[in-house]
RNA sequence: GAAGUGAACCGGGUGAUCGCUUUCCCUUCUUUAUGGAACGGAAAGAGGAAAGUCCGGGCUCCAUAGAGCAGGAUACUCCGUAACGCGGAGUGAGGGCGACCUUAAGGAAAGUGCAACAGAAAGUACACGGCCUACCUGGGCUCCCUGCCCAGCGGCAAAGGUGAAAUGGUGAGGUAAGAGCUCACCAGUGUUUCUGGUGACAGGAACAGCUUGGUAAACCCUAUCCGGAGCAAGAUCAAAUAGGAAAGUGUUUGAGGGCGGCUCGUCCGAUACUUUCGGGUUGAUUGCUUGAGCCUGUCGGCAACGGCAGGCCUAGAUUGAUGAUCACCGCUCCAGUCUUCUGGAGAACAGGACCCGGCUUACACGUUCACUUCGGUA
RNA sequence: UCCGGAGUGGCGCAAUGGUAGCGCAAUCGGCUGUUAACCGAUGGGUUACAAGUUCGAAUCUUGUCUCCGGAG
């Protein structure tokens, strides 16, 4: 069983590493359900961070839709490159699609930039 | 059985695996130490509206929060409450066959304003069309008086049409014509008074004067209440930058400041303000959850609510913690089977950010109680 | 957390208690060989929603919804 949780560090917490990540990283659409940016930040571990504007919905869907992209993110980052920092932007269907098709659009994304 | 009225409740449950936040325990690492980090274990972890931010408070700072003006809010009565614009019980008015519902409900006899169109007139009432010539003046008819006709000076507000609204209504008397001018009854107003009620008010009696329009959610008047800002309040620690430069203005004869405006008062008080140039930080801890707290019982009260006794501890994040997968049970809908099973779909509104009391708004499937009207049967 | 503003035909805006209007757009007709321009006509509104005050409400009052903006 591999390791499954998602602690502190391995989030980006700050507005300077958000902002550094979306104006040099590169970008990647995924299907009308949400963006994605990443960038090499030079570390052991990855780190994710998550934007959810009030163009998604209300709070319970904001809320939902950082939930979900944060398990997907736990489930499969074995599979990412160990030092990067990314950044996905939710869009207005991520709280509502199912969670397997969500899971599996993110990881090809991730996937195709790891290769 | 149908239609309806008013309250109260619920907001799926159990279990498993992985993961998140906080607290406690143990071990290890690090640190002079407080402390910090990591593995493991245990416990706890969103709502009835957490929402809108519409009111009221607590708490913190500004003076132990002062006076007046301005400004704002409220407006039947009594009670409840920390307080309220909230709640309870009543009163008046309006609506409904009824259960019951609605109600910003002080003052128009302090003043200013407003009322389109229509209408004579929309307010110190007026006189379009009308009615009348008793009194007075002039003229005519008439032999004269009496009398008749016309005009004037005047008198009148009954009938007319308009409008949302036109100065009480009906009847009789009265008169030149009329009029609360007088009378009877009715409606309404004021004063005094009796009875009931804590009170709003209700019921009755006497007298007065006949009558005073609507609008204050128009300005306004009266009464009561309100100091300002808000947990990014405030407090502590650490780091960094700077204790900058130039010009102008004011000042111990008091500058300037003390978080909305003005005046006063009071406190602090030696540097303050404006413009230009140049530079830098926006971390950690605390506030932070034991509180007008919740549950049970009992007593007082119609009730809101209050007193007493016992028990309980129940989120504290800061890119902001509740998710993913699965099994079973329960609910709703659809299809098949066929009278109880199988399969599929669905389960709302919505997420704490200092904390409480209310109000308002959103809400799936449902549950319970009390009452009303109509119909049927006995 | 606190504080402002707006909502009227498809679009942009008027109307400060008294018949809801203007421009553009739309539809129809004319002009032209045809289109545009031009000329003439026509339709289109629960004044965001719900209550209330008033004889009468887009306007006044209260509550709600949506959108926009500001301060720290």
């Amino acid at each position: 069983m591999p390791d499954q949780s998602f602690r502190k560090y391995e989030r980006l917490l700050k507005r300077f590493e958000f902002k550094k990540v979306l104006d040099q990283g590169q970008k990647k659409r995924v299907d009308n359900i949400c963006t994605v940016f990443w960038l090499p930040n030079g570390k052991e571990h990855r780190r994710l961070g998550i934007i959810a504007s009030r163009k998604v919905g209300s709070s319970v869907v904001r809320n939902k839709a950082k939930r979900r992209i944060r398990e997907v993110f736990r489930q499969i980052k074995h599979q990412i490159y160990p030092s990067v920092d990314i950044v996905i932007i939710a869009g207005k269907k991520t709280s509502f699609v199912p969670f397997a098709i969500l899971k599996n659009k993110i990881a090809q994304s991730l996937w195709a930039q790891a290769v």
